[in-house]
DNA sequence: CGCGGTCAAGTGGCT
DNA sequence: AGCCACTTGACCGCG
């Protein structure tokens, strides 16, 4: 079991994210941002192997405008070796990676130019696991996206476009989430019949929507649509209702109580836990010291 | 130099 | 009909 955090961490007083308006693009701007941000991306990733946190989600504004036209530059080849270095530190920790490219890719749109940028986003997002020389274990999270009124026939559409248009390189990192208001987990497990990606599980969104599967069972069930030699172990997205907030919202801090049931709950299934809370790395450090006290972490 | 409106992109639920 | 949330607020013009 590995634990972590997305995106960003508070403690440090850099951005791996740091970007810039269109309007403002220039070349030159470009290359200094992106050199910031991989070397925050560097101290971010040194912190969390000095903290046991060795999963972690690369932010997608790592390479701003990367799948917009307006992004001709090859930054690809500028940056060959330090994403190598990157990656090599990653190994050398044994740390696990995931992206979760953001709400505008969706693959069963039916508007083919959302389709068409959605691609151009997954293959950036791939493209830096790629330089990196991570292997399939490193994933790229998405959710199914619309219903436009009839899942079934969306999810057929998601099929299509995973069958006929994205790249083997996409396809082999693609794993799908069930979504707190959409697509469920049976949903997704749908999909993965017609895919075979991966489901990623999230036990909030499965709080929101589900079919009655209890918690270790769903846990399960979305294991199993994992290969172990080419996906890995299940990643998983844990967070907790904030209370007297919209439902799904994910709360400010870790009940530390509810990550302990939930572990207790999945005693002796093996998974990869990104918490999803409000305050980052704080909540991820003290999962791992619960993880550590029921030795699921060593 | 701090504040607040605004920022590439989609979708659906809530008010 | 418009606002909000979503894996993450950051940027920039204005006062």
């Amino acid at each position: 079991m590995k634990i972590g955090y997305p995106c960003i961490n508070q403690s440090l007083d850099c951005s791996s994210s740091r970007t810039f308006r269109l309007a403002s693009y220039t070349e030159e701007r470009l290359i200094e941002l992106v050199e910031q941000n991989l070397a925050c991306l560097r101290r971010i990733l040194e912190y969390n192997v000095e903290h046991d946190m060795l999963f972690f989600r690369l932010t997608s504004g790592l390479i701003p405008f990367a799948s917009h036209p307006v992004n001709t530059y090859n930054w690809q080849e500028h940056f060959t070796m330090t994403f190598r270095r990157l990656g090599d530190y990653i190994k050398k920790h044994n740390m696990r990676i995931s992206m979760h490219p953001d709400q505008f890719v969706v693959l069963n749109s039916p508007n083919e130019q959302t389709v068409q940028n959605s691609i151009a986003e997954l293959v950036y997002q791939g493209t830096i696991l790629d330089l990196m020389g991570l292997d399939t274990t490193a994933k790229l999270q998405i959710h199914g996206g619309g219903a436009y009124g009839d899942k079934a026939t969306a999810l057929g559409r998601f099929a299509g476009v995973y069958h006929n248009q994205l790249p083997d390189a996409v396809k082999a990192r693609l794993c799908v989430e069930n979504d707190d208001r959409t697509y469920s987990l049976q949903d997704c497990l749908y999909l993965h019949q017609l895919t075979g990606v991966p489901i990623i599980f999230d036990n909030l969104h499965h709080e929101c929507i589900n079919n009655g599967e209890p918690m270790r069972e769903a846990v399960e069930m979305a294991a199993q649509t994992w290969h172990p030699e080419h996906d890995g172990i299940l990643m998983m997205d844990y967070s907790a209702q904030a209370l007297g907030e919209r439902k799904g919202k994910h709360v400010q801090s870790i009940p530390e109580q509810l990550f302990h049931d939930f572990l207790a709950e999945t005693e002796g299934l093996d998974m990869d836990i990104m918490l999803e809370i409000k305050d980052k790395e704080a909540s991820a450090l003290k999962a791992v010291e619960v993880a550590k006290s029921l030795g699921r972490l060593k």
